[in-house]
DNA sequence: GAACACTCTCAGCAATCTTTCAGATAACAC
DNA sequence: GTGTTATCTGAAAGATTGCTGAGAGTGTTC
């Protein structure tokens, strides 16, 4: 990834600081402030490549803040955070050109996923792919599609979360508290126990279509993908 | 190692002196100290490449501490440490922007390969390698697997431990006391005959595909792990 | 408002792992 | 050789971990 720069814009310290940091782990370059006015100043001097943008700020609204950059000049794609009880007709109004939003609480996996899929519609530069093809599984990412041995299967949001998440790690095991921190979203309090329960489910679906149990138990440890081709 | 420094958070000072001890002689340099207001200034001073945080200390808390350190630019990747129980305080994001958690109890065999995983996924600088290969053995550390001349082999969570340990000290005796105390947890209290035990189990899946037997006994002194290659 | 899909929890079961122990075996000293 | 000590190993109890079906709760669709 040939350094993309994000602007993030949030007022709650404990978000912006989630995002920087997952996102600064995703490769990106990023620059996070706290309002309005530090956005558009921010946005002047620095030149993001995106912009994550919570509509709710305390000096303005994301329409000012977005109005204001683009009158600059600055045409880069916003991704949108909003709060789940948010007008449908607000956002919808926002979501114009290559923008797009996302309703909070969202999960990290899921952010990243949405920016690569906003730079790739945006520049066409970007080697970032939108087909994630991992030993017999292969995932159009735009069209949510998943083909098991060029099978379509349907899956659910949560399945398909996971299976994406597996497959951007393979050959690797990774704990339920890694899975959970990135599959789920950021305010999921509940237990460990759900992540064995969507293993499970993905497994009652993919298993029967592939030659062999592609999500491995690693126990004590965590789960692994594992790819045909020899390790790592 | 090129002098990796770790700063070490933790109030209880058997802990502390615990983890500074056995760092040290692993090959890190060490910084301990008791509460969040040191540990934020030791930060500062003295740029750790990565922080051993307990999320519970007398002043302030792990997440405090690390919001604090990350806006001064301290990028340092943080190994919080929780204890068993607190482990349901709702402990969610630990795992994200390459930071990991572990609970206390822990191993300090396990300590130590965490945070070589850690440095490896974030400093790609370092040299160190997922895959630790002695003699016959070959252990990816990344995909927990165990390869004795090309042939995978299933060990169980201990018996994996205690053969990386083995094979971290190679043609070096490691007394019984010694692996007891880095491979189990360090408030283990029972029997060394669990070594005798273990190492047991490691033979009867390993000596059927070597060519000679790899773990030696030191009758009086403990165990070794030979190297067919002329020592370390 | 009935049918459906999805998320999440839970509890029982199955499989595996940990630990202890005691008898068998091997190493050593004399 | 004989006695002594250390180590090895199989058996077994008990604990832990993971799997899965059932079901409650929620929201969506038609």
């Amino acid at each position: 990834m040939e350094n993309v720069k994000v602007l993030v814009v949030d007022d709650e310290p404990n978000i912006r600081d989630l995002l920087a940091t997952s996102l600064r782990f995703a490769g990106f370059s990023v620059h996070a402030v706290a309002n309005g006015a530090d956005a558009v100043h921010a946005a002047e001097k620095g030149e993001p490549d995106i912009i994550l943008l919570d509509v709710m700020l305390p000096d303005m609204n994301g329409f000012s803040v977005t109005k204001k950059i683009r009158s600059m000049g600055i045409m880069a794609p916003v991704l949108f955070l909003t709060a789940r009880d948010e007008t449908e007709d607000k956002i919808t109004g926002l979501t114009v050109g290559g923008d797009d939003y996302m309703t909070k609480p969202f999960s990290l996996d899921e952010i990243v996923a949405r920016i690569h899929a906003i730079l790739r519609r945006t520049k066409q530069s970007t080697v970032e792919e939108s087909v994630l093809e991992v030993g017999e599984i292969k995932i159009n990412q735009d069209a949510h599609e998943v083909f098991v041995n060029g099978e379509l299967i349907d899956l659910s949001p949560t399945e398909y979360k996971l299976l994406r998440f597996l497959m951007s790690n393979p050959n690797r095991v990774l704990t339920k508290a890694q899975i959970l921190d990135h599959v789920w979203e950021y305010d999921f309090n509940g237990e460990m126990g759900i992540v064995e329960s969507y293993v499970s489910y993905l497994r009652k679906k993919l298993d029967p279509l592939t030659t062999e149990p592609l999500i491995q138990t690693k126990r004590g440890v965590g789960y692994m993908y594992k790819s045909a081709k020899n390790g790592k």
